[in-house]
DNA sequence: CTAAATATTGATAATGAGTATCAATATTAT
DNA sequence: ATAATATTGATACTCATTATCAATATTTAG
């Protein structure tokens, strides 16, 4: 469930961008923040779908990218070629850590990592924006 | 154009994978290794296509594909959607500096966030399999 | 060297993710 | 309550990639 802040959030960006309420765009807002997981755009539809019978592909798709431009999720190109959202309201920015054989994902920051990609940047004269990065293996479980 | 050793590579490899020998084969190993830079499929169709008119698309797709599992290329998954693909018969791994404004790549190596990256996977209980870095920002040509 | 066995090819249909279009509907401002 | 305007759902479309399949080329065995 929604806390109000979140809900308010939510409201004060659209009306704040000029952009009209809809129960649609609450639901799947609801969804993506709920989701523990990261879900493609076709297991959010499945899900709003729950909740919200009717609603179409493409609402689901504009929402997504519009929670995306507000910055309460984000989107994450996966090598299956589909992209997976994950809701940024409550989390930072992070890395992943994704296991080939059963696909479970892991969150990972490491300052370290931050600092060395920033001098990247500036070693090659570029101004830093923002970075992916991706290490595969086979976690724990899938190892025994 | 190709050296001897890396022509014999390549048919080394497709002996002893119980693979034919093709011309298509060859003129798509022949550019991917040619180029100098991130090439997306279509690129080396068209590419391709100069010195031996008539391949098929599928062909294109598919020896990329049997060059990535022999290790001659990787395939890179970017932003916009298309894969690019780059030889890796000389290069060794590296990771991706790239430009939001012009696209530009740079390729680059930090042996010290290879290091942490590996210490990422341990302490998650991961085994090391391979990972991918891209930093996103605006190069020095652009900036300007 | 030839023929049979088998892999590869090119054309094209199909897939799947995501986007564009547009008339019907809902929200907001007046 | 109404007019102005944004959003929606259905669906057609795009684009990258994969699957299918008959025709063709390569390899192997004789």
């Amino acid at each position: 469930m929604l806390t109000e802040k979140e809900k308010r959030a939510f409201q004060d960006y659209l009306t704040q961008e000029g952009l009209k309420f809809s129960l649609q765009r609450m639901k799947i807002f609801e969804t993506v923040l709920a989701g523990l997981k990261h879900l493609t755009a076709n297991e959010i539809y499945k899900n709003v779908q729950k909740k919200y019978p009717g609603i179409g592909y493409a609402t689901i798709y504009r929402t997504l990218r519009l929670l995306c431009d507000a910055g309460f999720c984000t989107e994450l190109k996966c090598e299956d070629g589909a992209c997976r959202y994950e809701q940024a309201f409550v989390n930072a920015h992070h890395d992943h850590l994704i296991c080939t054989k059963c696909g479970r994902f892991v969150e990972v920051v490491d300052p370290q990592i931050e600092r060395l990609q920033i001098r990247l940047f500036k070693i090659n004269g570029f101004l830093p924006q923002r970075h992916r990065m991706e290490l595969y293996g086979v976690c724990k479980q899938c190892r025994k």
